[in-house]
DNA sequence: CAGTGGTCTAGACCACTGC
DNA sequence: CAGTGGTCTAGACCACTGT
């Protein structure tokens, strides 16, 4: 390992309470939070620790897991373990679904996107009839099936979000929400083309760690959460006419809200 | 273990190409999405798992830390492996800093958890003028020190957030904002009183898994992300007269925000 | 090929819990 | 005290990466 770094990082306290792993990890640690070892650089590799403190294999491997765990670092099989780059951020804002937006004949995401500078793709679209989970159903107010569309967003080839709208039948059905590909402005647009004028969202912002084929489907590295969001959408008679629940990478977004001081 | 789980459990397939950790991790994954191992119950224990699995322990030692990064469980030294309870949750309302709540005389966090019927607390109250961070000054539009009060609140003994508050000099110095105690409805309430009437406010979220620091403070368990609060609170001048930085326990919390549709 | 991390074994001793 | 999880060792063999 760099002999600097060597220097840098110290010996183990064997008087100390704390264990072995535990001390290396934070060495490990405070050399990344000193930027000691910058974003993308390798960590020293096993083998180096190993012999830097003298310890066995597992331990050395231990403090590392720690660190993913922290998603500090991120270790490739055959390369090394290195400090996770930070990777671009998608600031969303509280007016995302202004209708002035929507005027302009994109949906959302793509417009966002595009104005980013990124390229947004949108795969897996899958739209069905099914039976929605209790809590969708509740903020729905109905009991059977719903019209389904789910779909996966990618922002310059990497997803980034998994998203499933659903929309009560009488409302859907026969219509071109009920296409996969529904037309300019997205959903939101032919839901006031049905006469159904939008008034407000109200969102809910979960975060918690991912289940593992949310894991697979957002290629979300170890010690990264994810942002859950169930938003449902209300029209100006107060009825409920989509709900939304989405999915996000937490280290691919930043939310933003605007609240009133009343 | 129970005859019935270790029927439930089911055995390794050696010819799969996935690691007998994961095998064993996906199966125990399985028995408490079925709720086959419900809320709050034990899991076999290291021993009982050995025995079904015939591996080495810590085989199934890494199978549990798998489950254990996911949230889903919680180990208990001397005790057992349990299935982690899902904690109340905190609901947080996009109006909650509206005036006709601070006008009550109650600071936001004390008047919504007597409401809910939990006993809040609010302690390590520090306040003292400091550098803030170079993102806080952006916000603030302040160069050098400012007015940072520090505090941790707990429900009904549980730490579940930390925040700090930054307040310009020229706005705090030699009034009841710069003492541990700000009087009947908090420091909003006195930021008013001084004149600066407040408009909105900016909340900026991000989740992500914490320091080791923010989870002892937290006593977060491993698998729990936090909210991470970054709020500005804006008078009617436009000007940002407080930012408060916010770490919040992910479990702990639902955040809920009404979007305009414009 | 050498060097890296990934998986797994078979032990050891320790610290905490509850009876 | 017996049973639980926590730490650590000293190996083994494998899979992936880059030269």
């Amino acid at each position: 390992m760099g002999a600097d770094l060597g220097a840098r990082l110290g010996e183990l306290d064997p008087a100390s309470d704390r264990a072995v792993f535990r001390q290396i990890a934070d060495q490990l640690r405070n050399a990344i939070r000193h930027e000691w070892l910058k974003e993308g650089e390798r960590l020293p590799s096993e083998a180096q620790l190993i012999d830097h403190y003298g310890v066995a294999r597992m331990t050395v491997r231990h403090a590392i897991q720690v660190l993913q765990g922290e998603g500090l670092v991120l270790a490739e099989h055959g390369r090394g373990v290195f400090v996770r780059p930070h990777p671009p951020v998608r600031r969303l804002a509280s007016d995302r679904f202004a209708r002035r937006h929507r005027e302009q004949g994109k949906a959302a995401f793509i417009a966002e996107a595009e104005q980013a500078g990124s390229k947004p793709t949108v795969d897996s679209i899958i739209v069905r009839e099914e039976r929605p989970s209790a809590g969708i159903s509740a903020r729905l107010g109905t009991t059977g099936k719903v019209l389904a569309r789910h779909r996966r967003y990618l922002l310059d080839g990497r997803p980034v979000e998994t998203a499933t709208s659903y929309i009560p039948l009488d409302i859907a059905r026969g219509t071109p929400i009920a296409d996969p590909n529904p037309g300019p402005g997205g959903i939101y647009a032919r839901l006031e083309d049905l006469g159904h004028r939008l008034d407000h969202f109200d969102e809910e912002v979960h975060a918690r760690m991912p289940a593992p084929d949310e894991a697979k489907a957002l290629l979300l590295a170890p010690g990264v959460p994810v942002f859950h969001l169930i938003r449902a959408a209300y029209d100006t008679d107060d009825r409920a006419v989509e709900v939304c629940d989405t999915v996000m990478a937490a280290d691919a977004y930043v939310l933003s809200y605007r609240l009133p001081a009343r």
